[in-house]
DNA sequence: TCTACGATCTTT
DNA sequence: AAGATCGTAGAT
């Protein structure tokens, strides 16, 4: 399948997060099927990194739209989003969760190598399986090399529920349902907190 | 400079 | 239930 274009990625965060589930990253011989995603989205989110201002580890979420933004996460986690929106509005999708398709052999985790059904069911595991850091800022994800995104055949049912780990957040955006998944699917975390979605 | 704190994962 | 582990942001 080609490439996502830049297009896909130029409209709202949540749009864009219920889109991508199904599709496929690639990073050399490593395939995964993204089956878990939240939207960090514009327009006050208060869960968004971007809520505070432009800082230079937020720099790539605010455009353009279709590239990469990694951040480093308690430490020792690389966090793979996806901007979206217009340029300047600063928002992104946060990849959850994957399904391993390709390159099971070269795939790493922080523990070694890929060893058991639950691996790749959190960010930090799909940051890792990649083997990105925060030099794939800004990375193009329409362009062909290194890290690509590629068109899959779109999901039949999503779930949904509120996202994980921003308490920080008010409690109308705690409770917001912005993340999204794959039903019927094992590579997803969290799934206690996950219901049916129209 | 100093300090507090994560869009997490693992082990206990 | 809590420790690992360190870059970032905001305060000083």
């Amino acid at each position: 399948m080609a490439r996502l274009p830049q297009r896909f990625y130029r409209r709202d965060a949540l749009d864009v997060a219920r889109d991508l589930l199904g599709k496929i990253l690639r990073r050399g011989p490593v395939r995964l099927r993204i089956t878990e995603v939240e939207a960090y989205r514009h327009g006050g989110d208060t869960a968004n990194h971007c809520r505070a201002g432009r800082t230079p580890r937020n720099a790539a979420m605010w455009g353009p739209p279709g590239r990469a933004y990694v951040y480093v996460c308690y430490g020792l986690h690389q966090m793979l989003n996806l901007v979206t929106d217009e340029d300047g509005q600063g928002a992104a999708v946060l990849i959850r969760a994957a399904e391993p398709l390709a390159g099971h052999d070269v795939i790493r985790t922080r523990r070694g190598g890929l060893d058991g059904p639950a691996l790749l069911t959190g960010p930090g595991k799909v940051g890792a399986a990649l083997g990105l850091d925060t030099s794939f800022c800004h990375h193009p994800l329409y362009r062909a090399g290194g890290l690509e995104v590629l068109d899959a055949a779109p999901v039949a049912q999503v779930l949904c529920g509120p996202r994980i780990g921003i308490d920080y957040a008010t409690p109308e955006h705690v409770r917001a349902p912005w993340r999204l998944a794959v039903a019927d699917n094992r590579w997803v975390s969290h799934r206690k907190t996950l219901s049916a979605r129209a």
